[in-house]
RNA sequence: GCCGAAGUAGCUCAGUGGUAGAGCAACGGUUUCGUAAACCGUGGGUCGCGGGUUCAAUCCCCGCCUUCGGCUCCA
């Protein structure tokens, strides 16, 4: 066999590569199959010019801009000649060179090309003018393909041994918009064809627990572009029902943290979000106003209205509306806001990017030396939710301000930004969360914490988010009378725990695959007589789960007892009630739960009490009836 | 917003320059049934929208809308 043969337990040596950054195996694998890519992009189109080819998580892809727009038809020709290439075994050379050498190459268009060319290589030299002053620069060559890289790579082209061009999609160069587009084609490749073929048997599998296609199974939510519009999802009853049970979750924490409950409209004068400074900042990812002529005021106050982006101007309100004293904080005001955000059209995706949004929004209104058990007790509630919700893959995010973006970025006010991060980080090390701090990425307002997740199906979100603002309450003139009897600004958390209904309840989806806990499941209980004679039985104990508020319903249809579980199995309802003669009988009930089969029968009044238990502790299905 | 792809019945998908097809679902009937599909029948489509080419367009061309895959931002 082949030098270097790739076997998932013995991956194929790296060609020398000291300078190299770190990659997996796999990640180098992959780095060499987008050169591999490239080389034959650059035979089939000689004056593409390469930007960055680099390792993803599902693969590879390699920017590059070229006249010919590259579609999936032109996949099958890329692919032969890549065949072509891993079939002549090239071996990977890294080459160590000077800048000057680098330039020169770059300057006679030599680099990421089979040949010198008229133009030069000017991503590559774009590249070639970021890499610091005294590091090494190192080049990759593969048969006549020379490429400014900093590797690794695998020891030949023989060593691709599966891959497969997967899409094609547009990106900026290095993100930025000002910058021109790019085409970027993205292609996979594993160790072996078998480990490949997994992974494309997965994404099969990813697609079924998809929140749009079991959303649409499910009869949760549907989408009406032509009437309601992009982005605006309209809650079918068994969404509804979700929604109601994470509300009823959320008060219930809330009241039980000290939180009180406020209502505010969905809509508000220009003045208040321009006393917010969101105006300025967010205009562009707000809906457009609504002009209302007679609002306009002899003063020459605008007559527009916004639908609010943000329920905390609403919320600074309701604290300005009374005069407050220290006793009064911390005030806790909470309300399930529903918000609107013009997102970009392309950015709209299913349940997970939305332009309406209810969220799981609260304010706290402390004073400084409040703030620590403040800070401590929200993170304690959403650990508190992860562990109902059965979230183990998580990150916070601590995202800081930096010094550039002072009077920009962020409000103008250094010495509380720095205040407010340190008392933040202490916070956040002293309570031992795992987190990562990310500079410059802070609220304009404020820092915060996002909670990252990752859904079943490996997508990446962020589920729920934590401020700090120390900024807006003075701009809007909030205070408190202290102690000393002077006027102090509170500070203010934002805080968001279970995101929005819309996002969370798509991450919830994807999460439990449909099939949902008792307490959440939109179908909790089904009952089926086995032959009409039960009916009356069936309706008996529908009507005594329904006064307990479960949601329960009874089936009796032209089909066969089998026939209907099969249908109760494929909607996933969570347990299935059989009534049968030996039942009635007998004044019980034979229990089956989703997914699980058969759990034996149970007199009624004792399964009965069990459901109620399992749904009010929010049991998961972990153990459920494990008696 | 930008680049690319897609849009046929409620859902999953076939299909053709000449009257539009299947499975599931729905509806009607027969069956009274014991833990993942009993049987028979019926209805259902402006083939995303608008324009063009053509004797004829769901199919070919152009524009738009929406959705999807990305870029960027974020709950």
């Amino acid at each position: 066999m082949e030098d270097g043969r790739a076997m998932p337990s013995a991956p194929p040596p790296a060609a020398s590569d000291s300078s190299a950054p770190r990659m997996t195996d796999l990640e180098r694998l992959r780095h060499s199959a987008a050169h591999v890519m490239a080389t034959a992009i650059a035979k089939l189109w000689p004056e593409a010019q390469f930007a960055a080819g680099p390792p993803v998580a599902e693969g590879f892809y390699y920017d590059v801009e070229l006249t010919h727009r590259v579609s999936p038809t032109d996949f099958e020709r890329i692919e032969a000649e890549m065949k072509a290439i891993v079939k002549a075994n090239q071996p990977f050379e890294r080459k160590v060179v000077s800048r000057a050498e680098a330039l020169a190459l770059a300057e006679k268009g030599r680099l990421a090309a089979l040949a010198e060319r008229a133009t030069p290589s000017r991503y590559k030299l774009d590249i070639l003018a970021s890499i610091p002053e005294g590091a090494t620069i190192t080049l990759y060559q593969n048969g006549d393909f020379l490429d400014l890289c900093a590797g690794p790579h695998v020891m030949r082209t023989g060593n691709v041994k599966a891959f497969k061009l997967t899409a094609v999609a547009s990106a900026y160069y290095k993100g930025d918009e000002k910058n021109p587009q790019l085409q970027r084609i993205y292609g996979t490749a594993f160790p072996n064809k078998t480990e490949m073929e997994a992974h494309f048997t997965m994404l099969e599998e990813a697609k079924k627990r998809d929140h749009r296609r079991l959303g649409a199974e499910m009869g949760l939510f549907t989408m009406d572009p032509d009437y309601t519009g992009p982005g605006l999802p309209l809650w079918l009853p068994k969404g509804g029902a979700i929604l109601e049970e994470l509300e009823k979750l959320a008060k219930e924490t809330e009241f039980a943290a000290g939180y009180v409950r406020v209502k505010t409209p969905h809509i508000a004068r220009e003045k208040m979000f321009t006393t917010s400074g969101h105006l300025p900042y967010y205009a562009e990812s707000m809906f457009p106003p609504m002009e209302i002529r007679e609002a306009e005021d002899a003063a020459g106050v605008s007559g527009r209205y916004y639908l609010k982006a943000m329920n905390c101007p609403h919320h600074h309100r309701i604290f300005a509306a009374e005069p407050r004293s220290y006793r009064d904080l911390p005030l806790r005001l909470a309300e399930y806001g529903c918000c609107y955000r013009y997102e970009q059209s392309g950015e709209l995706f299913g349940l997970m990017r939305v332009r309406a949004m209810n969220m799981n929004d609260a304010h706290i209104y402390c004073a400084p030396e409040q703030f620590a058990a403040e800070f401590n007790a929200v993170n304690a509630m959403y650990l508190k939710y992860f562990k109902i919700f059965g979230f183990t893959k998580y990150r916070m995010r601590f995202s800081t301000s930096a010094p550039e973006g002072m009077g920009k970025k962020y409000v103008d006010e250094p010495e509380l930004w720095k205040q407010t991060e340190d008392m933040v980080r202490a916070v956040l090390q002293a309570s031992g969360i795992d987190y990562v701090e990310v500079p410059n990425e802070a609220a304009f307002y404020g820092p915060k914490i996002d909670v990252q997740v990752w859904s079943a199906i490996g997508r990446e979100f962020t589920l729920a988010t934590n401020q700090v603002d120390f900024a807006v309450p003075k701009r809007f003139g909030l205070v408190y009378r202290d102690r000393d009897n002077t006027d102090k600004i509170p500070l203010c958390i934002h805080r968001a725990p279970l995101g929005t209904h819309e996002r969370f309840i798509g991450f919830l989806i994807e999460h439990f695959a449909g099939n949902f806990p008792l307490w959440l499941a939109p179908d909790q209980v089904r009952v089926l007589p086995v032959t009409d004679a039960q009916i009356d039985s069936a309706k008996g104990i529908v009507a005594e789960l329904r006064a307990a508020q479960v949601r329960a319903e009874w089936e009796f249809s032209n089909d066969k007892l089998q026939g209907r579980i099969q249908r109760a199995e494929a909607a996933r309802v969570h347990t299935i009630l059989v009534v049968g003669a030996r039942e009635q009988e007998a004044d019980a009930v034979a229990l089956r739960i989703h997914g699980k089969g058969p759990q034996g029968v149970k007199p009624r009044a004792q399964a009965i009490a069990d459901l109620l238990q399992a749904i009010r502790e929010r049991r998961s299905d972990e153990g459920q009836f494990s008696a």
